[in-house]
DNA sequence: ACAGGTGTTGCATACGTATGCATTGTGGAG
DNA sequence: CTCCACAATGCATACGTATGCAACACCTGT
């Protein structure tokens, strides 16, 4: 080992800077120059100085990867995402590195394979030693709870939750929103209603689904019309596609998110020359983006999304601070975006800010 | 240390399995272990199957930062990525994660905070002792150039390119993609154009531009008109704003990226009432996901997103297995897809696959 | 002047793995 | 039967940093 790594350091020029060498210009030992790196250290003044100058000269970069090995925190969050298409997760991941740099960690993305399990995902994240891991797709394995809970490692799901009560969960309100996109329809005078799930097995879009539901019967209306879309551009097209290809055409479809609606207005604008908002009604939910962009102009519920990334980062950092916290389950509250792809009721509409949302009239 | 270790460790339950543990239990040394999950090593494979078997019950993983420490190598890819609100980024970053992912590699994520320079992003990513740099965004400084070379760390540009020699870059052909929109669009009949830059120190923008303008000198056009976007959505519909408001309206508007080209269709569409493709001629390039949606249909140089990180992911692995090798610079041939948010030239079209594209009728 | 406290410093060791080297065992060629 | 080549294995060490511990200097109060 020794030779080979002197001869490629002769062949690649001068070796890196290590904190022994910084010691030796700067004629102290190499815990002194650890301890000048290290806030809040037992260190002089003038030592800090004298290793801070040598550091300079040498360009000397403290190596996380021996400090990982020591200290046993690598400061780097596993971060699972897929689905990027989907312009609520791109921002959504944007946002959480910035959030974590901040506190001082750095985001390893893991996007597994599309339609793979996520445990090979799992092996490799706990191969390379995150401190946590933040799932935001990817439906995880039973074997994911407790290897994690064997390795420490605390998991935190965003915009999903789980049974597990070692878990945490950030998610918003999607009951809740499900529910108020359901009294809004209402209060608007449709009453042929659809709904556009996602995938079966997200919580998500049953969560969104049972407030929508639900609500809809306390409205007097019926079961809806169901479709699924599966999270997908195409295969939310292809749902729509049915739905106005059918007999009875619905007034109004809620997509279980704001991809699909998309998808959804879409197809009705391009291929049924309908006049979304005025001949069929659209809701989504997320709010990403492109639903305010005015060619869509998408009324959906909106996921606040800084602040769902802060409860993560917090949740996390939590964890990380003292193990034996409990897992949280934070429900974020969010609100309705009004725009234009659903026909509005009469009542009940506030503006601020130039944004519109709206509030069921009576409790 | 050790005490703190053992304390912990009492604490936390049972100690994360080590090689030293496998080797123990499976009755060899921890270099048989360690020789057994080394691709190629000298082991019979009674030892391997031994050491594996006991590494099963103890649920061990090699622990790949003690392993980076040795070997020099950490087998993570710093990719440096910001824009994530254009399609085109997230898409490519997931390409990325799972092609680099293929060959053994992960993805660490740095977004930088907005507007800030991208140095303390570079100390963090060799802080991090990242094997080599995938820039997808972010201009770099000069110091970038050498502190890498000295680090021995490759890097790839994507996307964008630099005047350094020792820096590696794929693009698609900028220039030529910017002259086949000028030919197109002057086949189309257009005589009043314009041209919305992004940032003006990207060397992407300025290339399609540079393409535009000289073929549209070529072909008896003049200087376009020119107003600046700067990437960004809100910044471009107040750009095409001004386009649209100023006395000598252009009937055709390239833009550096499909991303400010939407920003101008909902403005055209939305604001002015514009039917495109037929009052106004709008053209983007990238072709990221919206592009193809009906309501928007944008013509635009398709950039092939697998091709070019299949490149990018080529020339770093190539770098980091021969690290004399040269940098390349890559340049990935394009497409026009043509849809409807442009009028159509009376030849030249093709069909093929069901996309449509154009190619100029003589050389 | 002396005891005790406080703040700095260096020494030694540990983190978990990879690998050069020496040693051993095994089989085949002569 | 001897010798050599080669495969398999263990020992020892190295990677670059953090930190407990002991040694030490310096200061304060009596």
């Amino acid at each position: 080992m020794a030779p080979r790594s002197i001869s490629r350091a002769a062949e690649a020029g001068p070796r890196i800077a290590t904190a022994h060498d910084v010691a030796r210009l700067a004629g102290v030992s190499q815990s002194a120059v650890s301890r000048a790196f290290t806030a809040g250290a037992s260190i002089s003044p003038e030592t800090r100085d004298k290793v801070a100058e040598a550091a300079r000269k040498l360009g000397y970069r403290p190596n996380l990867v021996a400090r990982s090995l020591i200290t046993r925190r690598s400061h780097v969050i596993g971060v699972a995402m897929a689905y990027l298409e989907n312009q609520f997760y791109p921002r959504a991941l944007e946002a959480l590195s910035q959030a974590f740099s901040t506190r001082g960690y750095q985001v390893m993305l893991f996007t597994g394979k599309p339609g793979a399990s996520s445990d090979p995902m799992l092996e490799e994240m706990l191969r390379h030693k995150v401190d946590a891991l933040v799932m935001a797709s990817a439906s995880l394995s039973s074997r994911f709870d407790v290897e994690c809970q064997n390795a420490g490692i605390p998991v935190v799901l965003m915009n999903r939750r789980t049974e597990s009560r070692s878990i945490s969960s950030i998610t918003s309100d999607n009951r809740q929103g499900g529910a108020l996109i359901a009294a809004f329809l209402a209060a608007g005078g449709h009453r042929h209603l659809a709904f556009m799930a996602g995938s079966e097995n997200s919580s998500t879009s049953q969560d969104r689904e049972e407030g929508f539901t639900h609500a809809l019967a306390a409205h007097g209306l019926g079961t809806p019309r169901r479709v699924v879309g599966l999270y997908d551009f195409d295969q939310a097209a292809a749902a729509m596609r049915s739905l106005l290809s059918a007999p009875e055409r619905p007034d109004a479809v809620f997509c279980a998110n704001d991809h699909m609606a998309l998808a959804a207005i879409n197809v009705a604008r391009a291929e049924f020359g309908l006049e979304v908002g005025r001949e069929i009604s659209i809701v989504g939910f997320d709010d990403a983006g492109p639903a305010a962009w005015p060619v869509f102009g998408l009324t959906t519920y909106a996921q606040p999304l800084r602040a769902m990334v802060e409860e993560v980062v917090a949740a996390t950092c939590a964890r990380l601070s003292d193990p034996t916290s409990q897992a949280v389950r934070t429900i974020v509250p969010g609100w309705l975006a009004v725009r234009s792809s659903a026909r509005l009721p009469p009542v009940g509409l506030t503006v601020r800010d130039g944004l519109t949302t709206w509030m069921p009239p009576e409790v």
